[in-house]
RNA sequence: GCCGACUUGGCGCAAUUGGUAGCGCACCGCUCUUGUAAAGCGGGGGUUGUGGGUUCGAGUCCCAUAGUCGGCUCCA
């Protein structure tokens, strides 16, 4: 008997029993959706359905594909090692892993010989077959599996959407059949879909790099063997997605950092703490200088703190309480103790700052406040140490210190939500100037029934509502983060996309009605009554550091003109035209441009190809044809050239880079 | 903090099974040098992260420690 059903937007006719191998013939779809759920292509088809194909090289497609070579894993890995436990396997952003408890760590040896396994099976065919089951009879298929067995008896409850091994409805576990002989050879518990056959995951598959994980994300449990890999729909695919890499290893700051002269971690200071060289010095005093500048005209007023206080200052703000754990331990002074031990003088404990907060907030309650005085917006460049984990650091962008662009915007109830929208909008514009231009906005909101967060629930509700409408109103996409929210009040985060579609956490801009209580903050109203002000933190860079990183691996290294260390090189094409052309290198060097002469032994080629490496955004070139003609010739840093300038139009062009802060 | 890997002159790398450290770039000197990514010659520089140990002998093996890298957890 036939039937008709809605297949990818037109009528089919299909037999009783048919399944999704009847209707695509077509070797690129991997899967279906039936009435919007996703299933295998054996899945049964019944009349009236509605059922659209799934593309390899779709994102769903995508997805199964790399589940199914994630099984692959596993039985290699089992394989070889038949004592190795399954823990879960998941597609992810461009790939794969699969975790295992194993007794010995994988070697890079033991990945190509598991690479060499999974093409075997690949080849073989085998066959992805679904089968429902129910708990009894799972538990006692994977008796030996201990954390499957766990998975089973979790089913439903805390494991969240993205599980890839047990969903909401029926427990299913998928047989690899061998084409040949009809027998399972393997096993694993998963709500699936996957592709019909593991010859179907072809050869744009690679394993990447092993790591331990602990068991279901949480400290507290063992750790796994994680075996992280990529698969794409075909080779090439696979090589792009591994040049891509090379590409963005190229602009890791922490390279271009040593390659540039920009900074760097000496090991006699300690891990996290970077120093500036001279030319990541200039970056970050431009960066720095540009901020200022920005902040004095929006009516910030510059302070200044000391990096150290004694641990009293943290008591009040509660960070000692809540955040010990992320503070350099405590420096005891003035103690005494007699020749018995005892304490003959209670000593003090001073601890390094991690927040710049409550030093403004004293810089506040240094006089009585009148509602006059606010806005009172206090701005500090302000070097802050915490101590993160060693395993967390990473470069500029983790680092134990680094300066914060800190303000504290003290203001009334009623300035509150006008506060923050110019704050906002003065981040923007700032995070545009610099060269990022991609963002959008998180929402970090309190969790229920965390004790980590304090406050009152009410002021919470009021305070995430109107960062809410504030985040709104810019107009900028606003994705929520539950949970994410600082101790002491919910924040946006500005997310800015850079120059390779990375996304990066720029500013925050937190509300916070905590701390000003703590501190007793107050202010006298208009009607003289004692008010307490509204506190907004907010970081533009959040580090100074950090957006240091940021910003080399947007640019590659490649500054714009305003902020390259070296803004332009001379390069005479024979001694004999030094004079000139330093002549007009000094005239760019009397207007305040970083520009210099190379009358080094180098050839000319040789100072062309140092300069460009250098990533110098201006090289000036001049030999006779220039001499003659009152001009130079530029090069720039892809090689493009620009000959003959006359030398007004050359200065001219140079200061107006600088000036718009624009790409060259 | 946890798991794993790594650590050789400023940088990037090399040194068969343990036998007394090499190369390129950079640096210094000399010679030569007119047109868009590396002129030639010569020279200095490391005891192999640090501290122990095994051995007749260790860059190579073992232990500890520091740092780096990849993840996990964390990120006020």
């Amino acid at each position: 008997m036939a039937f008709s059903v809605s297949c990818d937007g037109s009528s089919h006719d299909v037999e009783t029993g048919a399944t999704g191998f009847d209707l695509f013939a077509s070797k690129t779809v991997v899967a279906m959706r039936v009435n919007g759920e996703l299933k295998d292509l054996a899945h049964p088809i019944l009349a009236g359905d509605t059922i659209t194909s799934v593309e390899m090289s779709s994102q769903d497609g995508l997805s199964i594909l790399r589940h199914s070579t994630a099984h692959v894993l596993a039985q290699a890995v089992q394989s070889i090692n038949p004592e190795a436990k399954l823990g879960i396997g998941p597609p992810i952003k461009d790939g794969f892993y699969y975790d295992f408890d194993v007794a010995e760590a994988f070697t890079p040896e033991d990945l190509k010989s598991l690479e060499k396994a999974m093409e075997r099976i690949i080849r073989s065919g085998q066959r992805f077959v679904r089968r429902v089951t129910n708990e009894a009879d799972a538990a006692k298929e994977l008796a030996a599996e201990p954390y499957k067995l766990e998975l089973i008896s979790l089913k439903g409850s805390d494991l969240g959407e993205g599980s890839a091994e047990v969903g909401a409805g029926e427990l299913t576990i998928y047989d690899n059949v061998d084409p040949q002989s009809g027998d399972v050879v393997w096993f694993d518990l998963c709500r699936g879909p996957h592709l019909p056959n593991t010859r179907m995951i072809g050869n744009g598959f690679a394993l990447m790099r092993t790591a331990a994980a602990y068991w279901r994300g949480s400290e507290k449990n063992k750790q796994l063997q994680r075996v992280y890999g990529t698969a794409w729909p075909s080779k090439d695919e696979l090589r792009a997605h591994q040049h891509q890499l090379e590409e963005a290893a190229k602009r890791d700051h922490r390279r271009l950092g040593a390659e540039l002269d920009l900074f760097s971690f000496p090991e006699e200071i300690g891990s996290g703490l970077a120093v500036f060289h001279p030319k990541g010095g200039i970056i970050r005093r431009t960066m720095e200088d540009y901020s200022r500048k920005r902040h004095e005209e929006s009516g910030y007023e510059f302070v200044y703190s000391p990096h150290i206080t004694k641990g009293g200052l943290f008591e009040t703000s509660g960070h000692l309480q809540w955040f010990s754990e992320g503070m350099f331990p405590p420096i005891r002074i003035d103690e005494e103790v007699d020749e018995n031990g005892v304490i003959r003088k209670q000593g003090q404990d001073y601890y390094l700052k991690p927040m710049n907060c409550p030093f403004h907030n004293l810089i506040f309650k240094s006089q009585a406040r009148s509602y006059r005085d606010l806005p009172l917006r206090l701005f500090e460049f302000g070097t802050v140490y915490r101590y993160e984990k060693s395993g967390v650091l990473h470069g500029l962008t983790r680092a134990r210190g680094f300066a914060q662009d800190d303000a504290h915007l003290y203001v009334t109830l009623q300035d509150m939500e006008k506060e923050l929208t110019d704050v906002l909008d003065f981040i923007l514009g700032l995070l545009r100037d610099y060269g990022l231009d991609d963002f959008y906005l998180e929402l970090s909101t309190k969790e229920d029934g965390n004790p980590k967060f304090v406050g009152d629930p009410e002021i919470w509700k009021l305070a995430t509502e109107t960062l809410e409408r504030v985040a709104n109103a810019s107009g900028l996409e606003l994705v929520p983060d539950p949970g994410g929210a600082a101790f002491y009040g919910p924040k946006i985060s500005v997310q800015a996309r850079d120059a390779i579609g990375r996304t990066w956490q720029m500013s925050t801009v937190q509300l916070d009605f905590n701390l000003p209580e703590r501190f007793d903050l107050e202010y006298t109203a208009a009607d003289g009554s004692k008010q307490r002000p509204v506190m907004i933190h907010r970081a533009l860079f959040g580090s100074i550091e950090r957006f240091f990183g940021v910003l080399t691996e947007h640019y590659a290294g490649i500054f714009p003109p305003w902020l390259a260390p070296v803004q332009v090189v001379g390069i005479p094409v024979a001694d004999e035209f030094n004079d000139y052309l330093g002549r007009v290198i000094d005239r760019l060097r009397a207007v305040g441009v970083r520009a210099h002469l190379d009358i080094s032994d180098d050839r000319f080629p040789k100072k062309i190809r140092t300069h460009t490496k250098d990533k110098v955004p201006f090289m000036l070139i001049a030999g006779g044809e220039d001499r003659d003609a009152n001009a130079v010739s530029f090069r720039y840093r892809d090689g493009s050239q620009d000959n003959s300038v006359a030398i007004e139009d050359a200065v001219e062009k140079i200061l107006s880079a600088i000036r718009d802060k624009v790409q060259v």
